[in-house]
DNA sequence: AAGTGTGAAAAGTTTCACAGCG
DNA sequence: CGCTGTGAAACTTTTCACACTT
């Protein structure tokens, strides 16, 4: 696999330039410069350059980047060409939130289904999405072959719901939950942990 | 600043650290070696010596680190042996549900007050938090002496509560809006963008 | 014997600076 | 001339390995 001195960082930062694409291409500009876009998104242009450089050469010296093609082949490097369809576990207090967040659909994410043990409780927070019992999780994975899960269970149920995720076909996990998960190394976690996000501001706050 | 050479990274991994070592209080745990809570916080035995050794010499050879002083130190050092008044802006969607969250207040955070252009329908919620009107956000930043905010309110409005908040005397921000915020630098800002933590996931999946 | 504290090596990431292309 | 692409330098962070303490 050639991506394997990709830093990691790198790919984080691709997400970052999407973003500011899809608004110049809002705003109908055809070309930027790394500088510019560098400026935008909040890096220096050589890291831009250096960045996109890793996948390949899209630049016109003198010119700058197309706008349209860049934002392209970032989603192609992705994985968002086509709409990734994505289950959610757990749709309590922050769970049922996420569920009416309008930024996963924005991005082209398509959350297909909720999990959770209360179903009832859960669809009665106003969420649209289809809300299961949570033992129809496995089947809903298989069936549509989902690969990415959203978890917001509990933390003491959190590692027994990514391994029967997992086991169905998931290979990547967005986890809210305050729990470091062990996992087949191939499986992809990443974690979101709002109270450890403020303790660290704490630290450069005084 | 004598912290001017511990990575970043190392202060991140304080607060799992902190985690952990709660649990271990819990357990009536009164040691515990570096291999061992290396394990549990999912690092390497000598990241974990190196980074408390940032910050003085806190074990015993052959023995470990006492439990419950390591659980205090790493307090001490993240600004949170007394309590932090934080304040959340933006109490829709995703801000309601953060007022909701127990893990804030679970860590040692007490959000005294949200702020929301409606602050009517922010209350029918069932936040339990005060909510007032977004005009009056710098007069309980002064009064309370607030540093930290959270901030929920949409993407274009963010720059500009952003700069209210500074203004008033917060230097410390965690920013959910999609925006890179421009603020003095002394100002911490902490960027978790849900969105883009999918993205990112789906790099790694296929 | 068990386990910390720490220099030094290795690995990873960012920045510089400039050659080279349009 | 302006701006990309990129090797090399600088910097940051992680890992190793072992001296040293209890």
């Amino acid at each position: 696999m050639e991506r394997i001195d990709i830093p990691k960082k790198a790919i984080y930062r691709l997400s970052i330039y999407h973003r500011c694409l899809q608004r110049l291409v809002e705003h109908g500009e055809e070309t930027v410069s790394s500088s510019a876009l560098a400026k935008v998104a909040g890096v220096k242009p050589a890291q831009l350059r250096k960045d996109l450089a890793y996948f390949g050469q899209f630049g016109t010296r003198g010119l700058g980047y197309p706008v349209a093609a860049l934002a392209s082949m970032i989603r192609d490097v992705l994985g968002r060409e086509h709409l990734q369809p994505v289950v959610l576990v757990g749709a309590g207090n922050l769970g049922s939130a996420l569920l009416r967040y309008p930024g996963f659909q924005k991005e082209g994410f398509e959350v297909i289904a909720a999990f959770d043990a209360d179903p009832e409780a859960a669809l009665a927070r106003g969420v649209e999405v289809p809300v299961f019992p949570e033992s129809e999780l496995e089947r809903h994975i298989v069936e549509r072959e989902v690969r990415m899960a959203i978890l917001c269970v509990p933390a003491r149920v959190a590692q027994a719901v990514a391994n029967r995720a997992v086991a169905a076909g998931v290979t990547g996990i967005l986890n809210f939950s305050p729990v470091r998960l062990e996992l087949p190394e191939d499986v992809m976690v990443n974690n979101v942990d709002l109270a450890l996000e403020l303790e660290h501001l704490s630290f450069f706050v005084r």
